[in-house]
DNA sequence: GGGCGTAATGTTATACAATAACAATCAGGT
DNA sequence: ACCTGATTGTTATTGTATAACATTACGCCC
């Protein structure tokens, strides 16, 4: 999916659900597309000071938040950036590959074990929010 | 296991692996034992400062790293802080459960679950850093 | 013991990440 | 127009982590 079209049904998808895809949010959604992979808040400020002038922090993560929130991103903990989701649409869980080298993300189905964990922490009475699993490592083009 | 059980454990344990757990890292290790739960590199670097006087930063980021690497602790991404290991001898692949309401943090065994989730990401040539995994959820007490 | 290489620690400064607190503005309903 | 609540702007600060380099301690060989 291109840019404009994740851009246009991201559109849609707020509309649907009654949030509001204001042009600072939508700029900031831009900026994250633009990119390959994991991208840090820093440098999203950084791309919005160049295309607006000034811009701090709060605003940055403010959008961000706000993208996450509706499931348009999602948060990598392990590298303090933020990756786009390529289907918010559907509600399916997903298994995300992040490579620490060379940024690269990628989706792997892994339904039943993801099953599985939620079985385990069930069972000790503690229910996960629902969330996309994200794993940290190397991707096959990276490891030595 | 009483705290010093455990540091008698550790002790052992780094001499096993040849690896030395110095009397600055044997220090770290037991203010983090000393508090229950999540413990913040700054929370222990105040209490290296109280005990030992000057104390910087990269000295408790050092001792905590060779105390991950070792598997005495776990790093938990999310919250930016540390636990205990509370079984650090047997080689195994934690799940930990954070409770968003509490804090409680436990460590689950979910040794199948993890396992089929790395061979899923082996199936696409990834290969994952090893690390603890976060749920973040409500915990039997909490969800209302 | 003296000298050497490596690992560990100390020190200073800075980079990077995130939020608090409050002011100003905008959009929709009546 | 007016009120209300959400959004954005602004300033300042707090929290998290590492770079870079100096110094000290330890093991080893001779």
């Amino acid at each position: 999916m291109s840019p404009d079209d994740y851009l246009a049904a991201a559109e849609r998808y707020c509309e649907a659900r009654g949030s509001k895809l204001t042009a600072l949010r939508r700029q900031v959604l831009a900026l994250v597309l633009s990119q390959p992979g994991v991208v840090k808040a820093y440098q999203v400020l950084a791309d919005l000071q160049r295309e607006r002038g000034a811009a701090a922090p709060p605003t940055v993560y403010r959008a961000l938040d706000f993208l996450v929130e509706q499931g348009l991103l999602h948060r990598v903990d392990a590298l303090n950036g933020f990756i786009v989701c390529p289907h918010f649409e559907c509600a399916h869980e997903g298994l995300i590959l992040v490579c620490e080298r060379c940024g690269l993300v990628e989706e792997a189905d892994a339904t039943n074990s993801l099953d599985m964990l939620h079985q385990a922490a069930a069972e000790r009475g503690f229910a996960p929010r629902r969330q996309n699993l994200v794993l940290t490592g190397t991707c096959k083009e990276c490891h030595a």
